[in-house]
DNA sequence: GTGGTCTAGACCACA
DNA sequence: GTGGTCTAGACCACA
């Protein structure tokens, strides 16, 4: 279900926390579930168990797993929604490079519109 | 116009790339301008020259400025919007990471393309 | 095995380009083959790490190596060889050049044949 | 006959050499012809006067063309066909650079040699 | 005046 | 240890 891949640009510790907010929001990880372990987890991606660790602590950072000692890793139940200005201004940033890059690419306002909601549609299982 | 931040984790060279780009959506420079030299624009924001030239090079790369040597660096002619799958790819990984993300802000669909909407205004310089 | 010369007019990194090239054609690199750190080949060649570093970007965009961030530079595994344009172009303008430059030196089109098929033993190591 | 294009890395005193040459290869250009003077052939291409002088100055050191003061740029006489060491181990590097490239597209000898009596023909004006 | 290359070396993120 | 970014500044070819 996890992919990585070392040779894309994107940190592998990042790739790694996409993934997991991917099954999360795909409903595979639920509220409470345990995630693998650090040892686990780096075992089957082939990839060294600092940079799962280094994901893992990321992901408690932002509230969405809950690392206990001795127990393991499990999914926060209670998720903190409230907007921070300061994500918000990162998805605004976002969206602008998006922009930029698009109109080199001859596509417009309704073009990226569409490509968002087909990747909502992609994420949710549509298609 | 083009303003540059060096605590933004954003290398300074993809700012300026990204700065010129956002200067060419608005219509501030067109086909054929002349861009400040190297040594002009790397005084004006205080960076090293270097800097400056990392970010025309990458620009000329992507058929958007052309570098004549002896003479300067000018906005293309011809513009070159054909899609290319791994840029189309690039925007589409974006479009995922931001969803993701927007999904912990308790933001959905409507909202992020509200969000998208509200840039293409801004851009265009109606707010 | 790999030679620079700072007194020629092709550039360092052109040099540092070629060399690894040469390297691959004569099959001392393999796919999938660690070059040297971006650290030790500047040590080993006494030239600057940033012009090493400049090659091994160039050579990435050619898809010849991959760069993978914190583990090193490799030969790429995926060869692309399909035949660009602009790079087929690029040879035709070469061989244009060195048919004029053959001219006054008194060399017609069996000598350059010639030459070029020698170079071709020459690279394969049968001189 | 003779383009010029800025946007070439090639710089444009070397287009003008390598054009020259070209036309005297094709006999547009005899031995005793006056070329365009230096104001004249500047003002046809619109490039700088500095330019086609230094291109004239390079092609009266290969002993190509006189510059007679006072009277103009005559295509030289007598034809130095000997081969310096210097200029033949030039075209070998150029060969090998081509080599190298060419390997990248799939392309091995005998489609390099068969590119390289096209573009003989192509210069005989027979293509 | 213009961009291109290079050095020497610092600081950083990542694995 | 690995590559990425950046500075400060030199020297060069070209127009």
């Amino acid at each position: 279900m996890l992919k990585i891949d070392a040779r894309l640009s994107t940190p592998i510790y990042e790739q790694v926390i996409f993934g997991i907010k991917e099954l999360i929001l795909k409903g595979v990880f639920k509220a409470g579930d345990k995630l693998p372990s650090v040892r686990e987890l780096s075992t089957v991606l082939t990839i060294n168990p600092n940079t799962v660790s280094k994901a893992y602590i990321e992901l408690e950072k932002e509230n969405i797993v809950e690392v206990i000692r001795g127990k393991g890793t499990f999914i926060a139940t209670d998720y903190n929604t409230s907007i921070s200005k300061e994500k918000l201004d990162n998805i605004i940033a976002d969206f602008k490079k998006i922009i930029l890059e698009a109109n080199y690419l001859g596509l417009g306002e309704k073009d990226l519109i569409s490509l968002l909601s087909k990747e909502y549609r992609h994420i949710r299982g549509e298609i």
